[in-house]
DNA sequence: TATGATTAGTCAGTTTCTTGAGTATGGTGC
DNA sequence: GCACCATACTCAAGAAACTGACTAATCATA
């Protein structure tokens, strides 16, 4: 039950419909849980049937009416008992490791091309959390806003989600050039 | 269904049984994967019944039977393709970031204290990563080993697991410092 | 001589997550 | 003017993962 929180946690920022928090939790900005759009419409859901949020009905002119929730009492009270809780171990959960793990046994080539394919989406994600990051602390120098800003967890996870993205790159360039000069080597004979 | 493709590929050195193999996905060595032992069980009598792993009786005197499994040509074959397949990106999904992220209203205490006992845990296994990519290069200094090792596989993934609890440590210790002065300046009001 | 840890698993039940499709409207580009 | 994309959701089915309990023997510890 981890969802619920990181969708409380998520709405501390204010009001959002569903298909916001689906926006945030998918490929975007994600940098701190990952959800489906599905799976956030019936957390949300449950979280209004629990007392844990509240929604409202906002009706619009040109688009779709949706419903905007913000996080109650309750809810407050619930994230703070999670926070307050021990935390399961984070733990790696990646295709692409597993086919590093099994490259002495299978194509080398499909693999580089995932490795490479992988460092894009890593400096494209590095660059879209560098990005959040100034925006979140404005003209404020780091080091001030962490001292003094009045909302920094996002920003703090958001440097989470940069160096992982950087560990990410600079693990797929490394590995790339060792199996590229394996395969050179390889062929050479 | 990756954890198929991750048992395959730990079995690739050699015959292991569920219980060894339950040893190495869980808290130990699940540098590219993790699962719990039923759920192992459960996969690789499926993956026999399907002819990717092949399963054999071994019978001990002072230790309950066991069943030693390995990879077929089948399960090879499969492994292949799967190597060939684009992979999932991956995502973050971590209980202490979400407390991180609502750390602005909730009680800093409770997650300064578990981001000690995170920075504890990631050294831990910086330690045994250390110790097992010694045990695997031997005396060979390492670029060396990945020049010409016969399997450089599990090694690099072992490199991904250290440099991300590297990551993991230096992340905890910087927000630790950040929101131990935060405490600090707000108790002095 | 109990107690607990280690080896080696199995079974059942539930929650969580993923996949795929479907609804409805308005705006944008060619 | 028609296809496609964005907004804003909903429903259903199935796969994957998690929780907790249970068997049964040996070995080490206090």
């Amino acid at each position: 039950m981890a969802l619920r929180h990181a969708v409380l946690a998520a709405l501390l920022d204010g009001e959002y419909s569903g298909y916001q928090l689906a926006k945030a939790f998918d490929v975007g900005v994600a940098n701190f849980w990952y959800a489906q759009p599905q799976q956030l419409y019936a957390e949300l859901a449950r979280l209004e049937r629990d007392g844990l949020v509240a929604g409202r009905q906002v009706v619009q002119e040109t688009r779709p009416n949706k419903r905007l929730f913000r996080v109650t009492d309750a809810g407050l009270a619930e994230l703070e008992k999670f926070a307050a809780a021990a935390s399961k171990p984070s733990f790696v959960r990646d295709d692409l490791l597993v086919k590093v793990q099994a490259v002495d046994h299978v194509g080398i080539g499909p693999v580089l091309e995932q490795l490479a394919e992988r460092v894009r989406a890593a400096e494209a994600r590095m660059e879209l959390f560098g990005k959040l990051l100034r925006k979140m602390r404005g003209e404020t120098p780091e080091e001030e806003f962490l001292r003094g800003g009045e909302r920094i967890g996002p920003y703090l996870t958001c440097l989470r989600g940069l160096a992982f993205e950087q560990g990410n790159r600079d693990w797929c360039l490394r590995i790339s050039a060792v199996l590229t000069e394996r395969k050179g080597a390889s062929e050479h004979r």
